[in-house]
DNA sequence: ACCTGAACACCGTTCAAGT
DNA sequence: ACCTGAACACCGTTCAAGT
């Protein structure tokens, strides 16, 4: 009887259709309400229905759930950035404004994912092939964001890559003190997030990112 | 007698001289040998020699000491960016690579005590007010950097205050972006560390950083 | 193959009690 | 004031057992 039943559902498993992804669904939803220290494995099974130890049939470890999570983090950071640069095709100034500025947002709008996806992994990267290739991904898209802002004068010319490691560091770094309140009341207060933003760039392009911005308002 | 004795000893505490630092420097201890995962109050209390109560006699819970340990991590940054300053008087261009210099050095050599303190408090600053002080002490430390290094033309003119947040921008995300391996092998294989810290810093500065250093081993 | 329930070691925190 | 020992709720992980 049992043979048959399951004949009769074949593809269908135990509980429900696929818990590896609920798992980390449940996961970035704690981690977005609660923060990282509230992110427990047994939390995450509770919320999907599940017992506290059937994590350990699709997670080898509570770091490999965490490098699962960080990946999904990392490619919705890459899938944003990517439409920023979509959106501004032909633009290099305005391609470089958009994919800082969704850089930023992605990290505003959910600080603990963001801080989980870009320093939680750590160790053992070899072990998580997908969020290397994603992380590759996203550089690359840097890297060519940054070849068309030399070829429009945005940005100096010199290797593409060593530039695209500074942009990527002045992102990162400014999204970092940012969250962690580094940066003084006196110098948040004179403006907005994304006034901030680029007057930060600025100190690394050729041209005045705002001028646009600015000239749009204007007319 | 108890009264005797204890009179005998006038300031000598309970258990020994001073638990609060005591329990500080045990922390920092475990950090750096057993990383953040391995940090837990009982393990402190157990490596200073106190119940695993003790500690809060001292800290109202555990984010209490671990904002004890990032002020303690920030306040040796500090020691070693302002050395550094101390170290090129007079040399404006000097002083930023020894500072950037001196910040990468430090989260290199003590990664988990660099990222506690850098992101390990978040929440409630208000609360630690030696935590703010250092900082606030560093942020002006860039501040002056950054004006020695405009008043040289290392630097654009400009707001003193924006560029240093793009400095520390810069740096912090470049440090961290090191520390996460997100600094990809074709660009990391390239150099040193302190020659990739001086190419990314060169994106910044109006002059070429790393002359002065080429200069001094060729002569 | 996928999941449950009991079990173990470890953790943060509280509290009555001792000096 | 400073510290101990017992206690509680919660956690990560393992494992025999169930379907």
């Amino acid at each position: 009887v049992s043979r048959l039943s399951r004949e009769s559902r074949p593809r269908q498993p135990y509980h429900h259709g696929d818990l590896k992804n609920a798992l980390i669904a449940a996961g970035v939803e704690i981690l977005s309400k609660e923060g990282v220290s509230g992110l427990s494995l047994r939390k995450v099974a509770l919320r999907a229905g599940v017992s506290h130890a059937a994590p350990y049939a699709h997670f080898a470890d509570k770091p490999a759930l965490i490098a699962a999570i960080s990946t999904e983090g990392f490619e919705r950071l890459y899938r944003a950035i990517a439409d920023a640069v979509a959106k501004h095709a032909g633009d290099p100034a305005g391609q470089l404004v958009a994919g800082c500025w969704a850089y930023v947002n992605f990290a505003l709008s959910d600080p603990d994912h963001f801080k989980v996806t870009l320093s939680g992994v750590v160790e053992k990267e070899e072990e998580h092939p997908a969020f290397v290739a994603v992380s590759k991904k996203s550089f690359a898209l840097v890297v060519e964001i940054v070849r068309a802002c030399q070829a429009a004068g945005v940005l100096r010319p010199g290797s593409e890559e060593s530039t695209a490691v500074a942009v990527w560091s002045l992102m990162h770094g400014f999204v970092s003190l940012l969250l962690e309140n580094q940066i003084p009341r006196s110098v948040r207060g004179r403006g907005s997030t994304r006034a901030l933003l680029i007057e930060t760039l600025n100190q690394i392009a050729l041209v005045d990112l705002g001028a646009a911005e600015r000239g749009r308002r204007k007319s």
